[in-house]
Parts: structure tokens; C-alpha cells; sequence
RNA sequence: CGGGGUGUGGCUCAGCUUGGCUAGAGCGCCUGGUUUGGGACCAGGAGGUCGCAGGUUCGAAUCCUGUCACCCCGACCA
């Protein structure tokens, strides 16, 4: 019991201090650490083969709708960032510069990319010229960089890693769609893979991205109450390929614009995944995200024939198709399993004298830590079904937590009210006005428009902030 | 951009107020031995231009000036 304890200190209960709680467990489960230049991290292999996972888990997924990859540069150049008006206004504050080029000061600087809308636009306003040519369903995963003034570690840094897809279509329909499928591919993915539920709709005037015409969200809720954006699909119109001159010929040789999207996803889903699954032992996993399914862990691995029936499991279990790892390091037992718990691996399978004695082994899963003993022979497929298990279990306890935290309001009071007691998502009804959005962000301390839901609910007729009639029902809340 | 804080072995820090022997501790690391079902123990060992640049002084981790970097809390942003 009191060396348990002394695991729990190196970790900052959730409770106690939610932040520091974060970053005890980025740390900890050794994601990442602190480069030298602020808010630019070092991914660590813990980390990093996360980001892989994603990476090809919702590759597949956008190749299954038509996507195909590409890689455009990392620097582009002042004039052609700033020939969309909107855009480049959005992005000025947070655009790095690259002024000199090797002793010599450049002629025209050129801007580490935030975002590579501009350089899309810039290809295809050369190449496409026909319906023939239409769509263009174009996909890049790369880092970009926005100097942002606070930093934490995948919530918010300077660079980040993402893909961000870019696409033109010949119609407004077309487009449209295209934009709602991609939210679709990441709410799916988001919650079938990383056991987060969502809330899923689109984003009022004041919080769409710079230049798009409409902006749709998923949005999570992290355990401490706080929605994080997870990932955004953008539907622009046709005003970026108009600033680009991006034109086509149809079948009877009529000039058109094309209609935009853009969508991405970014290392700013991991820290969703810490915050709606840790726990005060570390990090967990979904089983169908995580690099390591399960690790195999000796006891008394000096003894006669233990080493040997560990590895002997541990190829049988690579051999079904599982994720495994043995630690056959000389540390203690109990060392062992919390550094198996820190880092979130799914489960652990420990293999000692007694059971080798019994033909058997004991599973044991990180999010409950039941101990399951498995015979032997049968543990192939048993952990399989302990791993489905486990990561339908996630997601019931995320959706549980989520649905615990959606309330309405109809009067202000009562939305302060509710955001002081309950931390999450508030839905009120709103007018449609900006100057309601401040309103209500200032009385309640911070909670924004987080989006308006794909199926709204008629709560009351007028705006809960100025009582003029409502045009829609609006999920709020805090965020990162 | 405002407010606060910190820079001393790999990590966390003590030492600074009141300048003075060879700059310390815990953890980690290396070696040997005993251990092994929830972060084991003993013994020995390696490792530091005290962020950087000036200055004061017989003498600076410590005092002064400047500078850089990072962290935390707010406002803004994936």
C-alpha cells in the first residue's frame, strides 16, 4: 500500500490539479519533451507511435472516400499568402517569417506555412482548366507553424503535426457534401477508435476558421469539463479559388469557379485522448489506438524455464496478429507494472512460476486492473475479446460522462448557474448575434459557442442572452 | 500582450539574505552481490565552465548591470 503511494506522487491527482495532472502524464508516459525553442516539442517514440496509428488508421479511412496524398512545401511565399483577404487576416498574428537566405537578406520573405490553403489554390489555378479535370480530393500530412503565445505540450504548440486535406469541386453540392463526409470520417474515426463521444455540428460566424464559409466540429469534452475541438472540415465557396483564379470549361465551354474545402486533424487529438481516458495511475489507451496491446511480464524470471515460457507467449501472440512486448528488463516486478500503467498499454499478461505450474496466465486490463486468468493455450483469442471489450467499456464510460454533462438553460441565471456547478455543455437557445456571443462569454467566465448541433431542439423562443427571437440552439462551453 | 516564477551533474532541488576552505543532497546512471506476484536492498563508483556577457572585489553560484531562455496564470488561437 505504501509503495502504491508513492506511484500516486509522481503523478498530480486529476483531482487536485487538473493541468499539472496533464503534464505529469505527458511527461511520465514519456509522449514528449521540451525542445529548446518554445512550444516546439519532442516527440517521443511513446509518443510519436500514437501519431503513427492515427495516422494509419485515418489514412485508410479517407482513401476509402477517394482521398489522395500529396506534399507541398513548407514555405510560401508573402505575395501569395495574402491574396485572400480574410485568410491572411485570420492568420497575420501568428505567421513566422523566414527572411534571409543563407548570408543574404531575401528579396521577398517567405512564411513557414500555418495552413497551405494558398499553395492548393496555387497548383490548381495551373492545372486545372476542365470538368475533366474536377474534383481534386487532395490530402497532405505534415507539420505547420503558428507562433502562438501559450504553449502546452499537443493541446497547443507552436509546430504541430496534422494532415490537412484540401479539395475543389465543379459544384456547390458537390462540395458540400464533401465537407460533411470528412466530418463524418472523423467522427467515426475519433469515435470508434479513440472511445471518445462526441458532439458534432457547426461553428457560428465568430468562431469558423479564417476565410471559410462554414465551419463543422467535433467536439469532445475533456474530465475536467472543457471541450476540445477534435477536428474542423471547412466549407469555403468559392471565394479562395476565385482570389486564385481557379476557372473550368464545362461540356458547352462556359467558364465557372469551383467550390473549397479543407479539413484536418492534428496532435491535438492525443491530448483528447489523455484527457477523456487518464486516469490517476497514467495514461490509457483505447485498445484499437495504442502501438502496444500488451505486455508480457515475467515474475521471477531467474527462475528455471520462466524467461523461456514468457518469450514462448510472446511469439504466439505476435504470431495471432497482436501488438506485444515483453519487459525482461532486471527491475522488480511492481516496476513493471506501473510503467505498463503510466504508459496506458491496454493490458499486461503476467507469467510466473505458479502459473506456468497451473497452465495459465493472468490478464490483467488498465483501465479496470480486474485480473483475468486465462489457460494458456486459449489466450490467443481470448485477449482479443478482452481487448473489444475493454475498448467498448471506454467508450460507454466517456458517452456516460459526456451525457452527465450536456444540460440546458433558458435564462442566463440559470446557465451561470449550471456552468458554476456542472462543468461541460450548456445548450441555450441564441439569436444569432455576435455581440450575444461576448455577452454571454464575459457572464460566465469564458464558455463559448461551441457549435450548432446537426438536429436542434427547440428550447425556447427567445435568445437566452438579449430575448430577441431565437435562430438557433447553440452547444457552449469552455475550451481549450 | 499583461502578471508571476525559475535558470546550479541526466532529473528535482538546497546553498544566495550576510561574498571566503575542495559547491552539496535525493532520485537516476555504472560495477559487484543479495533479491523478484505492486515502483527491492547493500557496497563501491562516474558525472558540475553554477544560463550567457560585462562589472565590483584580494576573492563571486552568492552583490550590481545587461542579456537570453524556459515554466505557470490570464487575454487570443487547432
Amino acid at each position: 500500500m505504501a509503495k502504491e503511494k508513492k506511484l500516486v506522487q509522481s503523478i498530480t491527482s486529476r483531482e487536485v490539479d487538473f493541468a499539472q495532472w496533464y503534464t505529469d502524464v505527458v511527461r511520465e508516459a514519456k509522449l514528449c519533451d521540451y525542445s529548446g525553442v518554445k512550444g516546439c516539442l519532442n516527440y517521443l517514440p511513446n509518443g510519436y507511435a500514437i501519431w503513427e496509428k492515427i495516422q494509419a488508421d485515418l489514412d485508410r479511412r479517407f482513401k476509402d472516400t477517394g482521398v489522395e496524398n500529396v506534399y507541398l512545401p513548407v514555405l510560401i511565399p508573402e505575395a501569395l499568402l495574402q491574396k485572400e483577404a480574410d485568410h491572411i487576416e485570420g492568420f497575420a498574428p501568428e505567421v513566422a517569417w523566414v527572411t534571409q537566405g543563407g548570408l543574404e537578406p531575401l528579396q521577398e520573405k517567405f512564411c513557414i506555412r500555418p495552413t497551405s490553403e494558398t499553395l492548393f489554390c496555387d497548383v490548381w489555378s495551373k492545372t486545372v482548366q476542365s470538368y475533366r479535370d474536377l474534383p481534386k480530393v487532395w490530402n497532405q500530412w505534415c507539420s505547420v507553424l503558428r507562433w502562438e503565445k501559450t504553449t502546452r505540450p499537443f493541446l497547443r504548440s507552436r509546430e504541430f503535426l496534422w494532415q490537412e486535406g484540401h479539395t475543389i469541386h465543379a459544384t456547390f453540392e458537390e462540395a458540400e457534401e464533401r465537407t460533411l463526409t470528412m466530418r463524418d470520417v472523423y467522427r467515426d474515426f475519433i469515435q470508434d477508435d479513440l472511445a471518445i463521444p462526441l458532439v458534432c455540428g457547426r461553428k457560428t460566424e465568430s468562431e469558423k476558421f479564417a476565410g471559410a464559409q462554414d465551419t463543422y466540429t467535433v467536439e469532445a469534452l475533456m474530465h475536467d469539463g472543457q471541450a476540445l475541438q477534435s477536428a474542423t472540415s471547412h466549407f469555403f465557396g468559392n471565394a479562395f479559388p476565385d482570389a486564385f483564379e481557379i476557372k473550368y470549361s464545362d461540356k458547352n465551354n462556359e467558364l465557372h469557379s469551383v467550390y473549397e474545402t479543407s479539413w484536418g486533424l492534428s496532435t491535438r487529438i492525443i491530448g483528447a485522448i489523455i484527457m477523456v481516458h487518464g486516469d490517476d495511475s497514467g495514461l490509457v489507451l483505447p485498445p484499437r489506438i495504442a502501438p502496444v496491446q500488451t505486455k508480457v511480464i515475467p515474475i521471477a524470471q531467474h527462475k528455471e524455464g520462466v524467461l523461456d515460457k514468457a518469450r514462448e507467449l510472446l511469439d504466439a501472440l505476435r504470431a495471432a496478429g497482436y501488438a506485444a512486448k515483453i519487459d525482461d528488463s532486471d527491475k522488480a516486478p511492481g516496476w513493471k507494472f506501473s510503467e505498463q500503467e503510466i504508459q496506458g498499454i491496454p493490458t499486461r499478461i503476467e507469467i510466473g512460476p505458479k502459473d506456468i505450474e497451473n497452465g495459465q496466465v493472468v490478464v490483467v486490463r488498465r483501465d479496470t486492473r480486474e485480473k483475468i486468468s486465462v489457460p494458456i493455450d486459449e489466450i490467443t483469442t481470448k485477449l482479443g475479446e478482452i481487448l473489444e471489450t475493454m475498448q467498448k467499456d471506454m467508450f460507454d464510460r466517456a458517452k456516460a460522462f459526456l451525457d452527465a454533462h450536456i444540460d440546458s438553460a433558458v435564462t442566463m441565471e440559470e446557465m451561470n448557474k449550471k456552468f458554476s456547478e456542472n462543468r461541460g455543455f450548456i445548450k441555450a437557445m441564441w439569436c444569432g448575434e455576435e455581440a450575444c456571443e461576448d455577452e454571454i462569454k464575459a457572464q460566465t467566465g469564458g464558455a463559448s459557442s461551441r457549435c450548432i448541433p446537426d438536429e436542434e431542439e427547440h428550447l425556447s423562443d427567445v435568445c437566452i442572452c438579449c430575448g430577441k427571437p431565437a435562430k438557433h440552439m447553440v452547444y457552449w462551453g469552455r475550451a481549450y
